[in-house]
DNA sequence: TTAATGCCTAGAGATATATCTAGGTCAAGC
DNA sequence: GCTTGACCTAGATATATCTCTAGGCATTAA
């Protein structure tokens, strides 16, 4: 069973212009061409790539990737390197989910008075407190300004 | 107590540079000028520049962080349209996280299979798998392709 | 034989987000 | 008064990642 590269667009959920972009990359020196020149995709060349969305969707550079697999391609011997490589991009990971999950209490904290029946007393009660400061500073209120 | 731009650019981790396109993107409406046009930043302001880099490292885009202040600015008569986008947000940081977590799987297995004692015949075996796929398919082995 | 379809490449253009440069103003200290 | 340093704007440049176009080839079906 092979497939198109249309197929593979299907599949992965990248364009073909991301496919070949990729290829133009060199992310994909795996994938075979018949004579024609057309590239011809198998099964392990989709794990393959399904792999590379893995890594490109926890932001790792298209650059790094290209490196990971330059190791693939070489063989056996640079399983240390490869090791190496994911370690270190699985501590990125780690580190997003925890910023994104501290970042979520900010939110969260937004949506608490957002969702309080005197929500708009906090807001306007915020506001005299911006007010104040910029006053207190010899500046004028942002508000009055903005609305001008 | 107010702020230059470089003592802000120090707190909040951004370029000077930054602070400014984000004014000039209409982030900092907020931020009042000397009478010299020299920014004035004071410690709610401040405060408002880390909501933003919050949502920025969220993965908000610019135009939507500038509609969340544009109702900022406008005041308490937008609580509504401001809980729904952070609702709508907050859904988005959760998927993140989720799909975080997911690709951490992918990325633990094959941490798995490089830290096991015989990773190189697992390594090998696959892809003698690769190649044999290939070569069922009539496609040239990638890997000599590539050595060659 | 021809027309349609799907693939190809090279390279241009788009997008979002910065980052930097040139040329200028202003306030403080010598 | 002059120099210095921090700030200003407008606009050029950079970066990463696509996205698209033009022009062409190969296969297939009428």
């Amino acid at each position: 069973m092979t497939y198109t590269i249309k197929a593979v667009a299907k599949i992965t959920r990248l364009s073909i212009f991301t496919i070949r972009f990729y290829d133009k990359e060199g992310l994909l020196p795996f994938v075979s061409r018949n004579k024609s020149g057309i590239r011809v995709f198998t099964e392990s060349d989709i794990n393959q790539i399904m792999t590379i969305c893995c890594l490109k969707n926890t932001g790792m550079q298209i650059k790094d990737i290209k490196k990971y697999i330059d190791y693939c391609m070489e063989g056996a011997g640079t399983i240390d390197s490869r090791k190496e490589l994911f370690v270190e991009h699985r501590n990125e990971i780690v580190n997003q989910i925890n910023a994104l999950t501290e970042n979520l209490k900010l939110i969260d904290s937004k949506l608490e008075i957002y969702s309080s029946p005197n929500a708009a007393e906090i807001i306007n009660e915020l506001r005299r407190i911006v007010d104040a400061e910029k006053r207190e500073n010899g500046l004028p209120s942002c508000y009055t300004q903005i609305n001008q």
